[in-house]
DNA sequence: TGTCACTGTGGCAGAAGCTGCCAGACGGGC
DNA sequence: GCCCGTCTGGCAGCTTCTGCCACAGTGACA
């Protein structure tokens, strides 16, 4: 029954992203949720607390996979190429399919309430990823030092498919995702060397 | 009659965040919100589009502040300090009531939708923010870079306030924002030289 | 002083989200 | 056939949130 049980919590998690990027969230209720995935409305609430809750379980599946990915990684490799190759991959299931990732994007931005809940998501896979970035980092660099770099590296998928979404003219995000790593490698607080004497 | 308006607003919140420390999210009522501030809770929602809304109005002063202040500066400072003051300037607040503070940033922390709206007007401060620091970009810098710049300083933040809240040995955030600023200027995913033949 | 418009507020009904509880359905072991 | 654990549905009830109408306070104007 364990199979049976995964597969209703992903038939309504699919149904509610379908209804939501078609009617918009706000005029989606439960009920319909439910009805498409053929189950009760009691039922749904058993899969996830709150209908907010379904579009973590959207999320959070491959950049958890990405992040588990990591673990095969020794410290012995570049950070910047590892997580270049781990970023890579968790952006690149957008290009089977660009156009419903742009719709579920913009769903996503025009919804304060799921919004919310993706980067409560994204910050729990900071944290994560945090965790997961300890071997490269050693104690001269502080505590601090692994939880920045993880939160660089999310926060750029992030902006980089913000960017994307927004900008109909921009074919492929992982192009955009290189500048974004490339960036973050170099002194972000000083962009263009200031002036030697102030004036 | 205005004045009166901001006043009410005003209390709101602040019964608000009052009874969510207190007891917690969960267990605060619209109605009790309401009547410690002395309103019906038909009138709450004329202020408030949701009870979850009611922490960007304690979250999103400050930063929108700070942010304001930038606008007195010009791009022949560099950028590293202006930032720093303002970041600064941002955090500094928590020093009036560190108890307090605390207290808040737990209750944040296990309260996930009030989490999730948090991070959304963070979102949204760094949309502000990027804006601000275009100035201090050149077009060389790609589009990507104020917008990078402006994540990784508010990234920074959060994590220094997490790291702060959660461990109570630690006695100034400020001290803790100096370093992460100093990490930031650094290359974030060069934290040590790999040896230049892997082996 | 009377009337009008505007604004802030309260109350009420009703839809929707969400939970606790009980009852029925299904599968596996004896 | 019977028991047991798990998954599910239905129902009652609370809470969040909205649309609507009514009332009170304020200022302008006659």
């Amino acid at each position: 029954m364990e199979r049976n049980k995964l597969r209703t919590r992903r038939e309504l998690a699919e149904a509610a992203a379908r209804l939501f990027i078609d009617r918009g969230y706000a005029a989606t209720t439960v009920q319909e949720i439910a009805e498409a995935a053929d189950v009760s409305p009691r039922t749904f609430f058993r899969y996830f607390p709150s209908m907010e809750d379904v579009i973590t379980a959207i999320a959070s599946t491959t950049m958890d996979d990405a992040i588990d990915h990591l673990a095969g990684h020794q410290a012995d490799e570049a950070l910047g190429s590892v997580l270049r190759a781990m970023l890579t991959a968790a952006v690149a299931p957008v290009l089977e399919d660009p156009g419903a990732s742009r719709a579920f994007q913009s769903m996503l931005r025009d919804t304060p309430a799921l919004r919310g809940r993706w980067l409560e998501e994204q910050r729990r896979s900071r944290d994560r990823l945090a965790e997961a970035l300890q071997p490269w980092f050693g104690p001269d660099d502080g505590p601090l030092a692994p939880h920045l770099a993880a939160g660089a590296a999310l926060m750029a998928v992030d902006e980089v498919m913000a960017l994307w979404s927004d900008d109909p003219s921009i074919p492929d995000p992982l192009a955009l995702l290189d500048q974004a790593l490339d960036l973050l490698d170099r002194p972000l607080l000083s962009p263009r060397r200031p002036t030697p004497t102030g004036g």
